[in-house]
DNA sequence: GCGGAATTCTATTGTGCTATAGAATTCGGC
DNA sequence: GCCGAATTCTATAGCACAATAGAATTCCGC
């Protein structure tokens, strides 16, 4: 059974993420401001005042799940606008990357969407920071795609990156509702979509 | 000086637009539950308890906002839908009429958007069943394009009613805060887009 | 300019919430 | 099995909020 560690800190953290998961969890369902951390709590079958050993305030704990929601984004992004595939399937790999998480962690990605804006503002400074580094390397891939005339001279780069990161923000708020969907054929769907809107007319 | 009519049912409406647009106001930027009847008398410079002579409560209010901002949608698209236009022509208006409103009444389509989710039931029952007959138009205009071979036979049209939605969407969540962005540019970057997204391939 | 409806006000009730303080308990490492 | 750190607990302070009751005021229509 050498499975997982057990070591105090790993310990530790795999309890603050558990934390996490239930504030995630909790500010998906009823909003930030319509959560309370007795909510929470009641989800980790602890006491409310308990969850201050973990966070300093219930803003805090926003903060943890807004950041660990934008997590890797703009690394694997990176990684992508690096790799010496042609634009078009530079789009597909963004689309898909950008969607992968919202299998296991669409509450994550959830509350990053719709509760960032009631972050204090230092801490808004911060998610925003990360978003942008995020969002203008997806504007870099479309660039070099419009550059290298594989996508359309007349594209705007910037009006590109909204159209993908609105579709693809877009999927996390009605995925759960809609039946028959999944996230493979929406990557599918989505990914096509955007290379034919993108592409030289041809 | 025979402009609005100042008759005592027109000065009512009148005010009770006015207690809906505070309220709009409010809610989009401090979310529903973030804001309180205070923040609304606030704006319009009256006591809190005096909402509740419009209002028999918060969540009315809410519904009232919800259903202000989703209205005319439906209506404007069956005009739409019925028209002899062809298919790339009809998403084109789709689009434009649905970013349209953005421009006086952005408030309300933002609350509708983040907000009607935490209405009670009932409520949101009436306002989901008025958002299904917008989508379902939408969606019989691209599978008119479908079956007509103007679309891709393969296009799905559930996800290119999605996508359009999304897309539309998402511009109401950004476009405050983007610097150059206009409405109408948006319109035709958008439309374009899901234009090409969806044109059979040639 | 009077009557009555429409509108706003004052005052208050009760509830729920975040956060703090400090005590009690659990638990890993030696 | 003991020590100390990690974790959870009890108890409570203090504030903000939605909503109600009923009085006071404003204002349209005649």
């Amino acid at each position: 059974m050498a499975s997982a560690g057990t070591s105090r800190a790993e310990k530790t953290a795999r309890r603050l993420s558990e934390i996490t998961d239930a504030a995630a969890k909790v500010f998906a369902r009823r909003g930030y401001h319509g959560a309370s951390t007795q909510d929470i709590a009641d989800v980790l079958g602890i006491r409310q005042a308990s969850l201050y050993y973990y966070f300093d305030s219930k803003e805090d704990a926003l903060e943890a799940v807004c950041a660990s929601g934008l997590e890797d984004y703009a690394v694997r992004a990176q990684r992508i606008l690096r790799s010496d595939a042609d634009a078009s399937t530079k789009v597909s790999q963004l689309v898909h990357q950008h969607l992968a998480p919202m299998a296991e962690r669409l509450e994550y990605t959830q509350v990053f969407l719709r509760e960032r804006r009631f972050l204090p503002q230092p801490a808004r400074r911060r998610i925003r920071a990360s978003e942008l580094r995020y969002e203008r390397i997806i504007q870099r891939v479309i660039q070099q795609g419009v550059r290298s005339g594989e996508f359309r001279r007349d594209l705007d780069a910037r009006m590109a990156t909204l159209a993908l990161l609105g579709l693809g923000n877009s999927a996390a708020l009605w995925i759960a509702r809609e039946p028959g969907a999944t996230i493979e054929g929406t990557t599918g769907a989505y990914a096509e979509m955007l290379v034919r809107a993108f592409r030289a007319g041809h």
